[in-house]
DNA sequence: TATGAATGAGAATTCATTCAT
DNA sequence: GATGAATGAATTCTCATTCAT
């Protein structure tokens, strides 16, 4: 559903897409050093010398597919509806955005992993993804004063450790896929376990949050 | 804390172990693919050749290491104490060990990450892996029958998605050390933020286990 | 003779042939595990890579070596002409041949016993070698019985054990060149020598089919 | 049958004929190049060390091997008995040992070939070789005399002729038995092919050796 | 813009051989 | 005499990258 179509000559823009696309998977299921600027090109039905006359080397590609990347998850992140009004939902949304965000583009936590593998060489060079993640954590900050205002939210919760545990919940699992499946003897891919580990983080979340609020809203159903 | 001294000429035992100790933090690092024998061999303070000598070859050497990692957390988890008669107390004493036990050793994450990324092929060969799991799986459904039957936990726990949790709560942000300081200017590493980390963990998993419990105990302090 | 001129740059067909004809050489010398890679680059004035461009890797060229070798005395096996009208004289002109093509080229000896070290390995899923030997012996045993017929020729002659027999009359002294000159104190490669060892076969061979035929033809001279 | 028993710890004349029974059979069985020492002290039950201790090298050990193959031969050979007075037997007898005796060692075929693509170094080097096959040629020799004396073999024989032939008929099809039983579809290997193609030589070389003799015996039975 | 040919640097691996006991 | 540990020198092979058209 994902996939670019393969290129049809002479159009430079959509060789350029597929190639990163092509890239993207490849750096998240093999890492930097495992990836194969060979298997990219294949994949993206392109010569191996055009990668090169688009982006240069093997680690400008890899900058290329972070940057991209994160580019997206920012944007449909700023999409993203956090109604201080409604503080528990707004949490929520974002747990759920989060977890659906990472199990539909299962090749983006393999990106990260390679990104921290290579010591954040590249967030360390960007300035726009720490803006990006000030900009999330001051809303989750306002959302967390009007949640201990309205009594609904338990008081001094630390917005970074709320994004770090959303993050974990959303994420852990796909990074560790096939560890926890064959030790546990569950198909974590599977649909149906998704779900019911979606639900299960939700509620881990929910049930810290309104422990010890003011006025608790009664739970649901 | 963890080194094995360069190894005494003559000295199989600790030459054997010290490549597989250099070997471990090597592809914990680096991955396999990113993984170096020279490397290897270098921090080993011994000869390459002694390195296929010992294991055969590079995949050899990472399937071993894989196998001593796994060992090793197995061992430590088996000498825990974890009683059925205090059932919130025994869940969090295996998050807080779990969550120092990969503190201390950063390089296993690393291996783990490692392992997911070559898509579980030592872990699929092992038996002992899915052994030893099932058997913390099944002290843990112990634990949280113990603790339904005191009313000090919530009814209907998973024990797997407990787990997942732990395991969750306790490494993604060592898997994600470099990309979460970078976006969120905070010092992962240190020591302070990693006691702050481990105390919010253990709150919201105690916070989730008892909500909703017959008979709750009263917070602590 | 048989030499390809080093590679104009820019000549993938000529590269290719070169590296070919190097390593067929090569293979033939010293057999494959004796066989060198960077021996055949230098002969063929190529870099070691471009010959892992072209074959992959050492089995894979030398299994095009030996395809090549094959398909070459097909072909001039193919463009004899096999006489059936004159059995004796079809039977003396493939001895000839078979004679003079492994003298011309005395590295396909030595290919050929690198092959029978490697227990045959390439023969074995080769298709088209067996075929093509059918063929020969199809025609073999034509000529037979029409000498038969004739009365020029003994009956009940196997065209396989002829077979073997021009092979080995043709092939041994080539195989065992130097054990053989060393023992017997001659020169195997000379010229002269040739010549006397091709009119001695020839005069076995034909004294052999002759012996008991029904209506020989007189003795040449 | 040829095998030699694993030494008995502590008997080092055991342990040396062990070693080069090993050696020469992986010599023959893969050529000096392919031979490989850690196998020969593996089928020797040997210590690679040990083999170093009695060797010296591997070229010694291979020179070794060829050494004692040769006297082995050689002892065979001389023990036979060639008959002055039975010219055509004693040549068939000199056949049918030389048939036998590479059949049964075939592993010798494989020496000899080795011997032959390192340009046969050993044989230049050995006195004792060419020594052994003049006198054989000169025996040859008396015994064509006698039968051309006799009548009963043409005239002008050359004996290195005859005995390059005898060779070439009693090892060509083991030397390529690979190739030759992949080609023609036949199993060289069995007893049967073996007799078929022994009796094929006998009558080959003997109806050539009785062509134009002055006064033929009749052909047997 | 696009491409097949060619290459240098380096990585894994093999193999015979020596060291130390 | 016997042995396990250790090593240097190749040798095969991989991979990103540049050349020439």
């Amino acid at each position: 559903m994902n996939d670019i179509a393969p290129p049809r000559p002479r159009d430079p823009e959509r060789t350029r897409a597929s190639i990163l696309n092509s890239a993207t998977r490849e750096f998240g299921a093999h890492g930097f050093a495992g990836g194969r600027i060979e298997r990219i090109a294949e994949t993206a039905h392109c010569n191996i010398r055009l990668l090169y006359h688009y982006f240069g080397n093997k680690k400008a590609l890899y900058f290329a597919v972070l940057e991209s990347a994160y580019a997206d998850l920012r944007a449909e992140q700023a999409a993203l509806d956090l109604d201080v009004a409604d503080p528990l939902g707004a949490v929520e949304t974002l747990l759920r955005f989060t977890f659906g965000y990472f199990q539909q583009k299962p090749y983006l936590e393999g990106l990260l992993q390679a990104e921290n593998m290579m010591r954040g060489k590249f967030v360390a060079q960007s300035t726009r993804v720490p803006e990006e993640a000030a900009r999330l954590k001051a809303r989750l900050r306002e959302i967390l004063k009007a949640g201990e205002a309205q009594g609904v939210i338990r008081r001094e919760v630390d917005p970074v450790q709320l994004y770090i545990t959303i993050a974990a919940l959303s994420r852990f699992h796909i990074a560790n896929t096939y560890t926890l499946s064959a030790m546990l003897d569950i198909d974590i891919k599977s649909a149906d376990w998704s779900a019911a580990r979606l639900e299960h983080s939700v509620q881990l979340v929910r049930d810290w949050l309104v422990t010890g609020a003011a006025n608790p809203a009664p739970p649901p159903r």
